[in-house]
DNA sequence: ATAGCCGGAGA
DNA sequence: TCTCTGGCTAT
């Protein structure tokens, strides 16, 4: 029973010298070494890669989230621009727990799932709140900033920001290839990459716009 | 280690064959075996400092259960013995989370919550399929038991595997200070380090006879 | 077994 | 309300 030298350090404090780097550790995936490049459509074809200022947050004293946010989303569902904030949780039999939130900083709107992103990307509307009633799969709180008169729940909640310049519209866009084995485009206006949070706002004016079509 | 650049696979499905396999995995540790001599045995308060991730808990690596284990439970409520198993999300768009779970050594079973935990301690039965949580402080709407009668049926957990010899009791073990910043001590056999898993056996066999004093 | 998701309690 | 934990449920 009594084992060589034991690979294990599961629970002890692994001695540095051993191995290198070959752990993780769960509290600080911040820092944890970047994905090089890839993301952002880095410059797989020949696009700028415009560096978005990557939050290296490191006790930056105040106004911090409540938890880490980190600027490269793995998620490629996510709309460019947003964020990813892992709360870890504190206390209570799941303390250790990291919780992860989409962030959308132009609008300040947080969600809990990825379900809840997808759902006000596209309808533009926050949580379908929970009724009693069945789950029918049909769609319907769409309505979109605020069709109507309101007399129930849900007094406006933040407005939407929509911030998109509907005069200076661009007159073209190239949309580029930037990772084709993940079929990730980027659009460029000229030689500039557009910013993923332009980019954002445009998929917001663009979900505004359809939602108010509908009606 | 970092994780390679592994296109996510968040938005598909699970499917794990588009896992690089190679992202933050705290199960597999590509380490090889280290250095014989090099285990910090024989250096009693020699403690190395290692300065650990400044974080509260760190993931080390674990090649046996699936997570880390520790043994020192922050939670008060935990019966003494008991081991909290961290464990590191590996894949999809919660990769790197952690998840804890709460494992009993006398019996092997593993529990989620402290509720789970709370209510086996006290009804010795396992989990009372939830319905509805209703939270009262202080008591537990389980009347258990088995009066209610969830169908649920329940594979039946490990019985006890209980594994350690009683009749060749180490005459003697060498606690050694191996992290002094965490006060935190290792079991040795001579020169040898008690591998974890043994570790745990011990935990368990010790749990057990307590209990059985008990009954 | 694992990760996502979200109800519901608490602040 | 908003936050946060619990832990079900789909994968």
């Amino acid at each position: 029973m009594s084992y060589p030298v034991q690979p294990s350090t599961t629970d002890l404090p692994y001695h540095p010298l051993l191995k290198p780097g070959a752990f993780i550790d769960a509290n600080d995936q911040n820092q944890s070494p970047e994905p090089p490049e890839s993301r952002n459509g880095s410059t797989p074809n020949g696009a700028k890669s415009e560096t978005p200022a990557q939050g290296s947050d490191i006790s930056s004293s105040s106004a911090e989230p409540k938890g880490k946010r980190r600027v490269v989303p793995p998620e490629t569902w996510l709309p460019a621009g947003w964020l990813i904030e892992d709360r870890v949780r504190s206390s209570g039999a799941t303390a250790g727990l990291v919780d992860k939130y989409y962030v959308d900083p132009s609008s300040g709107r947080k969600f809990r799932s990825k379900k809840e992103v997808l759902h006000y990307l596209e309808t533009g509307m926050p949580p379908p709140k929970k009724k009693k009633g069945a789950e029918t799969s049909g769609s319907e709180d769409v309505g979109t900033g605020n069709s109507g008169g309101n007399k129930k729940k849900k007094p406006d909640k933040k407005p939407k920001p929509l911030n998109f310049d509907f005069i200076n519209v661009p007159r073209k866009v190239d949309w580029l290839l930037t990772n084709a084995s993940e079929d990730r485009w980027t659009p460029f206006l000229g030689d500039d990459q557009v910013a993923k949070p332009t980019r954002q706002d445009w998929a917001a004016a663009f979900a505004s716009l359809i939602a108010s079509k509908n009606g």
